[in-house]
DNA sequence: ACTTACGGTAAGTAAATGCTTACCAATAAC
DNA sequence: GTTATTGGTAAGCATTTACTTACCGTAAGT
């Protein structure tokens, strides 16, 4: 259960705009697989499909109740993804300090 | 030149294994099309139409210099992505902080 | 002027992807 | 027990996508 690291799985699962729609569905709160079918413009069957994708990202966590399968928000890939986002914000972050400061010389010739 | 929104364009870019590599190369700086292309198993034009992908997601800036094309990370289109990001990791905190505390009651039974 | 380096674009292709319908298994409700 | 709900999976299909080679234009170096 290694924190990190699936981020790669996890751009590729959010690549989709379908499956962004249901992992924002997710962030009022746990649904079953219906409900999350619900409003979507796609068949329950591939909302299932995508399912699958969202939860081995690691994006989403279902638990079984009953028939029912229960979606809800999984931390560890968004953490996954801010870190590994986090690395180039940052670094951005200098390279652009350093840049400005450049500039802001040459400006004053 | 809104600072966010493209964060649609901006995952479809990084899902893709091998725009995330010549990302991670601009990390270290700026670099042209031919050093991009260098140590990756594709070849130049396919680095080209990559790179576009990811101009339009803001990921990357492209400034001519002569017959060169000179890429470097764009802060705008990470910007959006951990802008994204947070407000589901915000959501996600507090979700998982009131199912933490319900399962430590439930453990201490 | 000629040649070399750089890189964008077009056309074609093979593989991946997102979707559908059809089907089936399992639990819940009556 | 029978019927409805829930949802996973398979097969097939259409589109998209990532790549290739071929080509062309432009700027630099000689």
């Amino acid at each position: 259960m290694q924190t990190a690291e699936n981020y790669d799985q996890a751009f590729n699962a959010l690549g989709d705009p379908t499956r962004r729609a249901i992992f924002e569905k997710l962030q009022q709160g746990p649904l079953s697989v219906v409900h999350i079918a619900d409003g979507l413009p796609v068949s329950r069957p591939a909302v299932s499909q995508h399912l699958k994708v969202l939860k081995e990202a690691k994006l989403i966590s279902i638990q079984q109740q009953g028939t029912r399968s229960i979606c809800e928000l999984n931390k560890e890939g968004i953490l996954a993804m801010r870190n590994y986002l986090d690395k180039f914000w940052d670094d951005a972050l200098e390279a652009f300090k350093a840049l400005a400061e450049k500039e802001e010389r040459l400006d004053n010739n």
